[in-house]
DNA sequence: CCTACGATGATCT
DNA sequence: GATCATCGTAGGT
């Protein structure tokens, strides 16, 4: 493994492209706490206004417009009331699609990433994307970041890219649209991989007859 | 291992 | 007002 950065072209290419290559990949954080790093084992794609269950497909928002800028900067969003989960832009500027991290195995840091998580397994500390944010310190603050940026405080470095015989693919976890498109990449046999969800509605809390 | 469900608030219609 | 790219816990197998 070395150290250093992905340059902003591995991220200027189909979306599609980049997620499976970012598998094995090195996500660093660096806080006044010290630095956590971890190897991406689990991503998805979403591709932009062509995708249902994409944050861009109806157009930018406030929310989202990280997501339309350009390639290499971290879309950082707030789920469920309560969650954080992050994505890496890519295409160029202009496009709109992004790869979701949704698992990684821990590298460095993994005292300071264990006391953020302070009732996970080591094996869970970011085993899923709002375990990962919360493993790595990534909050809303981050949302914006340039991941290419030499001497940025998040960003992606250089590691052992994923054996290509082992990067299985299959349908995106807990979306409504497009479960048909098999978007979701992940290394074959990691115990850090998330297990798989489907989408369950919510049911209405109660109906008034 | 599995399934069910409540927490909690931003976002969009 | 409904939905949501989730998680932790509780309970059963």
């Amino acid at each position: 493994m070395s150290g250093a950065l992905l340059p902003r072209e591995f991220f200027d290419r189909p979306v599609d492209e980049v997620a499976p290559s970012l598998l094995g990949q090195v996500l660093r954080h660096r806080t006044p706490e010290g630095d956590v790093a971890l190897r991406l084992t689990e991503v998805e794609a979403y591709a932009g206004p062509l995708d249902p269950a994409s944050h861009a497909y109806r157009g930018r928002t406030q929310r989202n417009a990280v997501m339309f800028g350009p390639p290499g900067f971290a879309y950082v969003y707030f789920t469920y009331g309560m969650h954080f989960c992050v994505n890496l832009v890519c295409g160029p500027d202009g496009t709109s699609s992004a790869v979701l991290l949704r698992a990684g195995e821990i590298i460095s840091g993994e005292d300071i990433a264990q006391a953020r998580r302070p009732r996970s397994t080591v094996r869970d500390l970011a085993r899923g994307p709002a375990r990962l944010c919360q493993a790595l310190g990534i909050a809303r603050e981050q949302n914006g970041l340039d991941v290419c940026s030499p001497g940025g405080p998040l960003t992606v470095l250089a590691g052992d890219p994923a054996d290509p015989a082992l990067v299985r693919t299959g349908p995106r976890t807990g979306v409504n649209g497009a479960k048909e498109v098999p978007w979701r990449f992940w290394i074959d046999g990691d115990p850090t991989v998330s297990p798989y969800r489907a989408h369950v509605p919510r049911q209405r809390k109660k109906v008034v007859q």
